[in-house]
DNA sequence: AGATCATGTTGACCGCGTCAACATACACGC
DNA sequence: GCGTGTATGTTGACGCGGTCAACATGATCT
């Protein structure tokens, strides 16, 4: 948007701040992010960020809440792609999930670190991570609707599909996962384990 | 064990750190665990823990380590609990999975924030998660020998289990799942649609 | 132009991880 | 029993990082 460099104070410092942190957070990890140096990365001094954030904790959480946006939009788009009410829509967005995770792993894992980032809850946070929920509720929903899903709470069903990927990311990020595993395999085989499980009975209990 | 508590320098200090580590994360979370702290709580100075632990790090590691063994000895317990060749076993692993990672969020979260903890690749941690994998495994197996779930590498079952109920565990404990959801229904529903989907088929894409 | 606000800078403080120098207690050979 | 060495613990100091207060300066509005 606005691109204006060199004029003002420091133009859209803001911003800089949230982009700047994102790209240190993925070159070097969170633990290479501080106030100085990334104020010294944008030519600022350490104090300038406070301007901006009340501390280093919500200029994180706004990291985080970004990159459950780009997730988010990244899925939609997956979504797009596929031929409407084709079947395949919930197992391709879990496996674009994955890869989002697999390709910014620094930033989705900072995305889950609430502890390194804030005990409170931050609404912002809760919110950009509950349009994600959204979106995957939508998509279970239309599935039920072919009868591909079996019927139920399609949002506890959502939690169910979540918790496969976000485990399964979670899994290859922090290398807890055989370096010999095919990946793209693996990823193949959990969503297809998901949704055949997802299809085959309703509510619980009966087998 | 030995339990000799006043008369050497310490007694057993390396064993007392990892405990009372263990017991400031649940207390206060992973941030309130400082050098300082622990050692004012144990009655020894600031310096003492670095004749245990090179750095802070690896105390963390040791904390993990332990949640990863507490862990496997939990589900190796309430495996031996189900009825033998019951095709339950797995169910009843992964429901008792997800409500150790409740009963202990700030230890499980330790467990899996690598970040915070270390870098490089920790023997001693990747062995502690290994074992656990090795257990999941050998129930998958059994199953698979009782016709209860799909022939295929149990590995990678294993992994797409792992990945369902850490997943799952994971939601919970960052805060990311509506209150109003019934806890254990949840948990429920999400081992029997893992396990449906594992019975369904076997290697992937015939669908 | 002058007042006012937003934005940025500098100096200082404090807590924390960590190392080096020093202290002490236990262990073992005589 | 007694020195001596090693394991364990203590204290002082350093540097880094987050943060606040006081100050500076560019922008904005009348």
């Amino acid at each position: 948007m606005a691109e204006r460099a060199r004029t003002y104070h420091h133009g859209d410092l803001r911003a800089a701040l949230v982009d700047e942190a994102a790209a240190m957070i993925s070159e070097g990890g969170a633990a290479s992010v501080t106030m100085r140096a990334i104020g010294g990365r944008l030519g600022v001094s350490r104090a300038a960020p406070y301007r901006h954030f009340p501390d280093k904790a919500a200029l994180l959480v706004a990291v985080a809440v970004e990159g459950f946006r780009r997730l988010d939009r990244r899925l939609g788009a997956s979504d797009g792609a596929a031929s409407r009410s084709n079947v395949e829509r919930l197992r391709r967005m879990g496996e674009e999930y994955v890869r989002f995770a697999l390709e910014h792993p620094a930033q989705y894992r900072l995305m889950w670190g609430k502890e390194a980032i804030a005990r409170q809850e931050e609404p912002e946070l809760r919110e950009a991570a509950g349009a994600l929920l959204e979106q995957l509720v939508r998509v279970i929903e239309l599935h039920q609707k072919d009868g591909e899903i079996a019927p139920g709470d399609p949002r506890s069903q959502a939690y169910v599909a979540w918790s496969a990927v976000h485990g399964l990311a979670s899994l290859l990020i922090e290398g807890q996962i055989d370096p010999n595993v095919d990946v793209e395999a693996l990823i193949r085989e959990t969503t297809q384990t998901l949704l055949d499980g997802m299809r085959a009975r309703g509510p619980a209990g009966l087998r």
